[in-house]
DNA sequence: CTCTAGTTGCAAGTGATTTGCATTTGCCTT
DNA sequence: AAGGCAAATGCAAATCACTTGCAACTAGAG
């Protein structure tokens, strides 16, 4: 049932992130395996909590310690996101997509991706006006869903 | 030396932020009255610890407790706004100006205020367009000063 | 001036994340 | 295959920025 050939986008996901890994010069232990695919499969945006958990299930022991010490390595080779949203633990995202921006439904918590070019023109454009160039930035719109008229409650 | 007249726009100000307690039922005890000027009087985007400094050169043994504890009732009524920025403990300003995003120099911390309708009006645009409709946002463009061509080190 | 509910300062508690340390364990070197 | 050791792990304790419990105060209505 093994599959040879098909290398799944998760797979690849997972095959940059060691890289990242080996490439600072650390150790590919067992936890840090279970951790890079677990981030590898992430569809969402889960805290340090939820992805050790998921973890778990390849690494029943692993500890809390060992999953942030990881993420703050990755973060620091790029290959994932830390954001801090509004009221709630930092989150995390493997960092393959291209730049993109987040809506976080402040009724369900639920986090919504979008991008828009212009608005990423605009901000630079506005720091390169006042003489600065953007490191980074972040953009985050709270949101409510909208009600069309004659919706139910 | 007392002036009568000259109602100052510093004055104006902290009436505002009184008249916010006094509306949310509070009693403004001489710790909250010198907290509140010390708001008013506020140019920059200081933290709790400063206010709390700053605000001891009226009341000397104001507690940081009070300080925060006051500052969640004025952001409740509205009258200040708290920002969460990288790597810092919440900063806060009064919300007398109009809105506006920031930008922070990561060499000195320094933060920039810069407001750009086209920038709001796109943000409200892609959110109605999913549906939403934007309760708050935040902006922080983390910056880096450029150098111009030619310009010393 | 009195009375009392709201407020204060202080100490202790929280929640998320980091860190110290003794014990394992990857993995390069024989 | 075995050895050696720096790096990594798990656990407990520490940190940081706030928040909260509580007994002693005090603003301010009557
Ligand atoms: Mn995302
Ligand atoms: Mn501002
Ligand atoms: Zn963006
Ligand atoms: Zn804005």
């Amino acid at each position: 049932m093994r599959e040879k050939k098909a290398m799944t986008q998760i797979d690849r996901r997972t095959e940059k992130l060691t890289t990242a890994l080996r490439r600072a010069g650390v150790r590919i232990t067992r936890q840090r395996a279970a951790l890079l695919s677990v981030l590898a499969e992430a569809e969402d945006h889960p805290e340090a909590i939820e992805l050790q958990r998921r973890a778990e299930a390849v690494v029943p022991g692993i500890s809390l310690s060992t999953v942030y010490r990881t993420l703050t390595e990755l973060e620091h080779q790029g290959v994932i996101l830390r954001h801090q949203f509004e009221g709630t633990p930092a989150r995390f995202e493997h960092s393959e997509a291209r730049h993109h921006d987040h809506m976080i439904d402040v009724e369900t918590g639920e986090v919504i991706e979008f991008a828009n070019d212009r608005i990423e023109a605009l901000q630079a454009e506005i720091a390169e006006a006042m003489g600065y160039e953007i490191v980074h930035h972040r953009l985050e719109l709270y949101v409510r869903r909208k009600r069309a008229p004659g919706d139910p409650d």
